[in-house]
DNA sequence: TGAAGCATGTAATTTGTTACATGATTGG
DNA sequence: CCAATCATGTAACAAATTACATGCTTCA
């Protein structure tokens, strides 16, 4: 929250729903509730501040603040010695003995779209003016591949292929 | 839990907790406590059976039942249209700005070590009799492709290569 | 001016995690 | 027989999701 705060700069949660659906929602989802009850936890916590609108939506807007960039800069200096899980529901059923050609059928197309839908965005950031934040691009280059991977995955067990 | 019981058998949280690791538990991760509390549930909606131990530890022994079948087939016969999601926090520190060659050098050696566990599982499973079911064994294909594209993705990060 | 959908939030529920607590068994 | 660890569970806490509720704005 304080990486996409800084990143979008004072913002509403609106502000910040908009920045995330295209970009981090690819990879990590936030839910609409989230980002209207969080930032106050950061407040409360000293690590942003909040201005509130008069009059008409009363729109709060969020800002983090010197604590806050020192808390986030912590956070992106310190690597996480963690995996990350595959947590995947249809690999899931598949696991416990769902047919692989039906969930296959099923995830095919879902993954292919996601694939076409990376690949635009990288011949975008393809283009991006020099000094944009190399981070999203680094991280969507991630994105891609692994869609590939599915794309095969599920292609193969869609006609049949179990190993 | 449906699915684990089944597979198992008649068993204890105990049991689940040791099939689940080394299996299900790569690319799903499950709290002991939650293996102590979900099959309750189950019992109490109707979808398995439970004893007690007299003496000693007092174990309870769950059987997934008639009803508890009939819900896992249907959960199994019926495919999400749903993608999962990465939801990685390395990825996520990347996207924010942190180092990536820091980044990338925390998580290599984690995704090697992991890779290899799974070769020797596959190897493993290449020598199982037949009549095997084949769901974790398919599984087990999608966590070896996708490490091996982590392996790669990180191993050019953490030499400097950010694309 | 009324409907659609944009924008903003809160509340309730569910789920998951962490911490706590303790009995049983085994090997030295 | 005692220490280690295996095994079993519960309770408290934290997080995420879902549902609810509603005010604004725009456009037909």
């Amino acid at each position: 929250m304080l990486g996409l705060l800084r990143a979008t700069g004072p913002c509403s949660p609106y502000d910040l729903k908009l920045r995330v659906a295209g970009s981090l929602g690819n990879f990590w989802t936030v839910a609409h509730s989230h980002l209207y009850a969080e930032p106050d936890r950061l407040v409360a916590d000293g690590l942003a501040s909040v201005e509130q609108e008069r009059g008409g939506r009363r729109r709060k807007t969020y800002a983090i603040n010197a604590a806050g960039d020192a808390a986030l800069d912590g956070w992106l200096a310190t690597p996480r010695p963690a995996l990350a899980e595959i947590r995947n529901p249809a690999l899931l059923q598949v696991f416990f003995g769902a047919d692989p050609v039906a969930i296959a059928r099923a995830q095919l197309p879902l993954h292919e779209a996601k694939l076409a839908e990376y690949e635009v965005l990288a011949a975008a950031a393809a283009d991006a003016p020099r000094g944009t934040q190399p981070g999203p691009r680094i991280a969507l280059e991630a994105g891609l591949r692994t869609e590939r991977v599915w794309v095969r995955y599920w292609r193969e067990l869609s006609a049949g292929d179990t190993g």
